[in-house]
DNA sequence: CGATCAGTTTATCAATCGATAAATAGAGGA
DNA sequence: TCCTCTATTTATCGATTGATAAACTGATCG
């Protein structure tokens, strides 16, 4: 019935625009053991022209990475966080929120799992970027709320940081939930607010040493 | 320099045992993807023989589901979280100290994720059966420790839920931290309490539908 | 309108993987 | 000690997969 999809000869740049978009979806879908082959039946077009695109399937692979994780920090988050025009509790429900609109998506929980099982480092280093870019702040906004001082006075505390990842934790699992174990996950945000409320109801006797 | 492994004789029972045992650690590091001559190396033993004890891979795989989600299950725990001689506080220590125990293994962790991306129908069985037997539980005992409607009067709400979600995603990423990010992860105990407090201290405001 | 360049496909290789059949060898019993 | 049973290995098949080389074709320019 479908026609035998035309040849469709298209400028480099868009061509490879095309590949990447889709090698997202689909390494995201089934992993880096994803085959070419099928990544180019999705693509309308032959495996080997993705060998003229990129030299080996670990390059792509690499370029997905870049794309999902790299291109999507926002770096405005930082301000947003250290904005004390705003009580704390408001900006973090402003960043919380943004920050869940763009990191729970199938595509980003799902690479980010499958990175992570596969042993790749970038884990790492994405969450050592997570933990100097927002830990470390919401801690010191957190210890200046509370009246305490700040980090360059009394250094900053395993469980304090436990204490953030808690929270991290919870939001992050509802990507988990929804994205990896298919469950139904709805009203993201109201669920955003309603760890943030348990969070800062709760953490006061965590800074006090309690 | 090492010998070329003389030809081991095992009673079928004792080799099917370290073939399980083998496949769960080897399943758990590699995922399903992991190939079964590299398993079959790892036991000491030839590739075909595998199949003199499994009719296919994944029949091997299945097994070993059973082995690490199935068997690892404490019916102990529904007494433990119901036993009102304690305070909750204490019984929730007590119980997410255990599980905890059992859940937050390397196998554990990483056989579970890697079956939820595999897109098997075996996490959301096993999430059914939390649900049931501990989330249900842990709201209907919470309810109790604050003077309020227990579920049969006013039925379980979906923020509730979340709350509880929440508490158990905090733990529970302790694991995926340490076993898929290879993150250090030290205290597990400490930090199990550290969350309750968190969520015992916070939640208050939930249940009061705040 | 024909030549040329490059985007795309066809054909194919070499390695890998799950699985099967036949040959081998270790252990217990007569 | 030898025989028999079966646990284990050797050899191999067929399908799959990443990758390469050569042939094909569509668009642009003179």
């Amino acid at each position: 019935m479908k026609p035998p999809e035309a040849r469709r000869r298209l400028s480099p740049d868009l061509r490879e625009q095309e590949i990447v978009r889709e090698a997202v979806k689909f390494f995201a879908e089934f992993g880096f053991e994803g085959q070419t082959r099928e990544l180019a039946k999705r693509l309308g077009i032959t495996q080997p022209l993705l060998y003229r695109y990129f030299p080996t399937k670990d390059a792509l692979v690499e370029r997905v990475y870049q794309e999902v994780f790299l291109r999507r920090w926002n770096p405005f988050w930082e301000e947003l966080l250290q904005d004390r025009s705003k009580p704390l509790g408001e900006r973090l429900t402003a960043f919380y929120r943004d920050y869940s609109q763009v990191i729970l998506t199938y595509e980003w929980v799902r690479l980010f799992m499958f990175s992570g099982l596969k042993g790749l480092d970038f884990n790492t280093r994405y969450l050592d970027l997570l933990r100097q870019r927002v830990f470390d702040l919401i801690i010191n906004e957190l210890r200046l709320a509370h009246s305490r001082k700040p980090p360059d006075e009394a250094p900053i505390t395993t469980m304090e940081i436990e204490a953030v990842w808690g929270l991290h934790a919870a939001i992050f699992y509802l990507g988990v939930r929804k994205f990896i174990y298919n469950m139904p996950v709805e009203n993201i945000n109201s669920i955003v607010d309603l760890e943030l409320r348990i969070f800062l109801d709760g953490v006061p006797g965590t800074l006090a040493g309690r």
